[in-house]
DNA sequence: AGGTTATTTAACTGAAAGGTTTTTTAGAAT
DNA sequence: ATTCTAAAAAACCTTTCAGTTAAATAACCT
């Protein structure tokens, strides 16, 4: 039970049917019809997809006449790109052989390679 | 059944024991014994939860004696956050009052505010 | 009113997730 | 050789998830 806001953001995205939705969405809103229509799976299938994105606070619905108009929210994201951030040195270290023995060269002697 | 490297990951990231426990090895290495020490679970449970993360390419698991140190790696991390960054306008724009007004001027008169 | 279109709800199904306890495996140490 | 410790595997249970089809809502259009 992801009781918390970060769980219930990834989860919703841990979905491609959902992750295409929102890609879908960020070239601007559209009817629950149209977001179905690439889909083979039924429309109540992507409906049930659409609540989950909606509980994750990753879409919001309007309603015009019989459409409900969905539209990208995309401050769940900006969460996960937080926290994110905090591993983000991680993968910008590179490891490789290379880049260990110019990091050991540096360590034994801050000033080889200048010039 | 997600079946692509990105919904694994992230699937993988929608739990908070396993969030806690990427949080715990990015300060190094360590046991499964030592993982499992904070989480209230059997120790099996965690050891699941490592399963998962390994399926992810999120850690990596070396042999020393009986211990089977874990180690993060970040690779699917940055992964995510490549996805992550084509959405990086929607939160960084910010759509407030004032900003929606300025984008309907622009919208109605695309020179507006020039000069 | 009656019918059409868009979407949701309900009821059901099969598979996967996350946990448990018990049993194995593997290496260390006595 | 036996015993201890670390971890994984097996077997099981319960809940959640992703999908289905069929029925209900809701707003529009004659």
């Amino acid at each position: 039970m992801p009781e918390d806001r970060l769980s219930t953001t990834l989860s919703a995205l841990a979905d491609p049917t959902r992750r295409a939705i929102l890609a879908r969405l960020a070239l601007g809103e559209a009817s629950v019809g149209e977001l179905a229509e690439p889909f083979e799976m039924s429309l109540p299938a992507v409906s049930k997809h659409l609540k989950v994105l909606e509980r994750a606070g990753l879409i919001s619905r309007g309603r015009e006449a019989q459409w409900r108009p969905c539209r990208l929210e995309a401050a769940p994201l900006k969460d996960v790109n937080n926290w994110l951030d905090g591993y983000r040195r991680f993968w910008e270290q590179k490891f490789d052989r290379l880049d260990a023995y110019l990091q050991e060269l540096q360590r034994i002697d801050p000033d080889a390679g200048k010039n």
